[in-house]
DNA sequence: ATAAGTGCAAAGAGTTTGCATGTTC
DNA sequence: GAACATGCAAACTCTTTGCACTTAT
């Protein structure tokens, strides 16, 4: 999907819902999607801050990525670390992702029977599945060569 | 497993850790495990201000809650909402959760081929699987009653 | 005794919001 | 020119922390 259609879509999207198109929305957007990687909303106003356009303030940039996210233009994934990340979605492929516990990295994954499968299970729940968040931790490969992944604390309580 | 064998489990978690076992802790770890519901730790503040017992502050339900959490009698679930809830763990098996995206309503279910998947994913990205977090979303069967399933707000963005 | 635990209130992080002002349509 | 956006700072929510005091071992 090349860059014109996303923009026409993000502007027909706005259209639709009786927004306005500011240079400050125009400037998120553009940013949000030169960005391939996951990133923070404080992050995000980091780069609106140091980098050249036109101002955008935090509030901005907080109404903006949910605004984003509601269009369905960005994602927003919560590894479990006090922040949202986002990550846009238009040309990726639906993933889920795997965290590492101790540096944070993120690996994303797919995987077709899991997705068929947590379809089913919903259905057998009498949900209509709309979305899911399925989210690994563990240890990745660079830092279980550096930490020996010490024994966990003595077993605790054997379930 | 009996409320004796828990008990002891606890203790002896404290007592490993050179932890002590006092008033709070104790009725914080009995309260707990009398609810076989998910709780927050707000709500659970409030148990503990309303109901009668030996008083525990919030700051003291917020430490022992990531106690009993560190030593694998809680677990801890994010549903996206704003805040974690908290369930008890000895005698539940493992089991994921779908959450209705109306009411909030939580069901449990498990599903062992899913779990194997997930381990060979992992491993396939060089992680070592330690825990993981899925959570599917949707509309349960009762608010599926309620409102026709308003059509998404038409198409945003056809990925 | 002594190392830990508790309550309190203040601090934090991330995010949201009320309001006066500025801008698109 | 009306409705919507923005920036700012204050407010909020959930959670954590420093400190003086108390308590289990």
């Amino acid at each position: 999907m090349n860059h014109a259609t996303i923009r026409k879509a993000f502007e027909e999207f706005l259209k639709r819902r009786e927004l306005k198109l500011t240079p400050q929305r125009s400037r998120v957007f553009e940013r949000a999607f030169e960005t391939h990687e996951h990133f923070s909303a404080e992050e995000f106003y980091g780069w609106m801050r140091d980098e050249d356009g036109p101002r955008v303030s935090r509030a901005t940039v907080y109404r903006t990525l949910s605004l984003l996210v509601e269009g369905q233009f960005l994602e927003s994934l919560d590894t479990g670390r006090g922040e949202l990340l986002y990550e846009h979605v238009l040309g990726h492929r639906h993933h889920d992702h795997i965290v590492c516990d101790e540096c944070g990295r993120i690996e994303e994954f797919y995987d077709a029977d899991i997705e068929r499968l947590q379809e089913a299970a919903a259905r057998k729940k009498g949900f209509t599945l709309r979305h899911h968040s399925m989210r690994l931790f563990g240890v990745c490969a660079a830092c279980a060569r550096k930490s020996p992944t010490e024994e966990e604390v003595a077993g605790a309580s054997e379930r």
